[in-house]
DNA sequence: TTGTATGCGTTATCAG
DNA sequence: CTGATAACGCATACAA
């Protein structure tokens, strides 16, 4: 009555080949207390069959996954970064993550709660987005702890992991100002998620506070994509007085920025001179590098965490927290800074 | 009696609102035969209940849980990329992708089957590795399919995609060749793998075919590393003859090398030129471009689903199967082509 | 078509 | 400490 090899040996094939109950195996499982003998045996039985626990049958009984979703919308630079520390953040305490990923698509967003929900997560992670927050509200309901980063969703009872884009950005574009521009332009992103008017609303107020005009032909938006950066520069170059420098709002977008430039054979920053928002690997082997706001990835990841951990530990915390970030600017030479 | 809200309502639930027996809202939701009059009650329950279908229990009694895992190595730039297709292709199935990621540490690789296991996922990706087959053999044994790509892991049931990796860095380095250099060196791969042993296989052949020695001062091992790249080019250049060219056995290597020429102000191709494996954005960009073998990853992702879906919807196929798909080779900038 | 009953592999609750 | 047994939520034979 053993497994037979194809089939999955169960906690009662242990118990018996092991000749103990399977309540016994059970406890011995979870590190209780067992007889130093039966110990013994039921390792020795579980060796010989290949058992495997069935994490299956241990959440619907425990009704407790141990899994923690992540809505990721795609799987860029910073998201391989943030992935990889939150997994190793998770694994300590014996969770793992499940991604799932919607690459922008409104009706794989809306399917993915939906698809966590069925799959019982434990908790959720997600970049907010504007129409999301009435499946994510279900979620809430139920008691699945959220936590929400990059882009605010406004109105849920989640924990919240920013980094301070506007100031971020501002300081970013008054770097452009102190190496003496004056005409700078800027590619955005999307106007309805946080990041993109933060963002915005930095360039801006970096303007402003030197005495700048915000022209409105200076300022293009660009979908957060490449080719969002490659038609603003392209717009840029046909005004009467061309920009001397961009700030661009990701990193995409700047990469279409260069792309265009490449195309054109103008350089960088004789021709235009640019300042990035995220730092990534090309940009530091970029020519002469480009200028870029460092997002703090390693602790956004361990604020995320420790938001989620700590409301699956204590089983009721309070009030919703809201943790904002700081980002560092690295000086390259794309904005006429030399190395 | 109904779902008190904070506990998941369950078909019992919507079964007793909708005025009909448990075994008809289950056969509804499996998109069985309903009466017309059943079927909008139930929707209607559902709806009121906000009802959603524990894919633990699902799982628990079908013996199957729709999921397949994959077990990734790093999130690269061509993971990145193979994991969207991949998750695509399964997702048109109704299946979707868990990812667990190694990070090249040789415990968690096996830890991550373990946990796949445990997770009765229905089939497993993986990119083959040494010592793990122990491990995968148990799941094969089991049923499970199971694909590898990548580097090959001998001996074991399972189906089987790569490129075709030898003669593809043979053509590179027989490019090089071709534009008249005669000092080609190499930073090569990880010799435990299939992918490392191959591309430096292609390397030699090429040189051999065409009358040039095999310099073991001109290889460098670099175990896929951005350190990799940056040492051996480092000792390289310090030979009394350095090569004209080298010929980098992936893009992370790639890297290391162009970093340590930055730092030391030599240019691409001017001082050495460079053919890389993989083809990543970074290439595309820099400077004049950096020629490279192009994998065919949607190709890649393509054959892996068409492997796992098969072997997933008839039950029993009786021969394991492999496929070695071609590459391209981009030219550009580095390898002294004019663009 | 529909209702009822059984079982999937665990964990948890009891008596022993 | 251990053994027996009842759930957990769903799918599925089987009978109606």
């Amino acid at each position: 009555m053993a497994a037979d090899k194809r089939r999955n040996a169960t906690i009662h094939d242990v118990a018996e080949t092991a000749g103990v109950a399977v309540g016994t195996v059970s406890r011995y499982l979870n590190g209780q207390m067992v007889r130093q003998s039966n110990r013994v045996e039921i390792e020795r039985a579980i060796e010989a069959l290949g058992f495997q626990r069935s994490a299956v049958a241990k959440a619907m009984k425990s009704e407790t996954t141990d899994v923690i979703g992540f809505l990721v919308p795609n799987f860029d630079e910073f998201h391989a970064r943030l992935l990889n520390q939150l997994a190793r953040l998770f694994r300590q305490s014996g969770r793992t993550m499940l991604t799932y990923c919607h690459d922008g698509d409104r009706k794989l967003l809306k399917e993915a709660v939906t698809f966590f929900a069925n799959q019982r997560v434990d908790a959720l992670v997600l970049a907010g987005s504007g129409d999301i927050s009435a499946e994510v509200e279900m979620l809430v309901d139920r008691g699945v702890p959220v936590t929400v980063y990059n882009n605010d969703v406004m109105g849920l009872r989640v924990d919240r992991v920013f980094v301070e884009n506007a100031s971020a950005s501002s300081r970013a574009v008054e770097h452009l100002i102190a190496v003496g521009h004056r005409r700078i332009a800027t590619v955005y992103g999307l106007q309805d998620e946080s990041t993109g008017v933060q963002r915005l609303e930095g360039y801006c107020r970096a303007l402003k506070a030197h005495g700048l005009a915000v022209d409105p032909d200076y300022m293009h938006p660009g979908a957060w994509g490449e080719e969002g950066g490659y038609s603003a520069v392209q717009k840029f170059m046909t005004l009467d007085k061309p920009p001397t420098a961009i700030f661009s709002a990701n990193y995409q977008m700047t990469i279409g920025i260069l792309e265009w430039m490449r195309e054109h054979g103008l350089r960088v920053p004789e021709d235009i001179a640019i300042v990035s928002f995220d730092d990534v690997e090309l940009f530091r082997l970029y020519d002469g590098g480009i200028t870029a706001v460092m997002q703090p990835i390693d602790k956004i990841a361990e604020s995320i965490a420790s938001y989620v951990l700590s409301r699956l530990s204590k089983d009721e915390l309070p009030d919703i927290r809201t943790r904002t970030l700081d980002c560092n600017i690295i000086l390259r030479g794309s904005s006429g800074y030399e190395r």
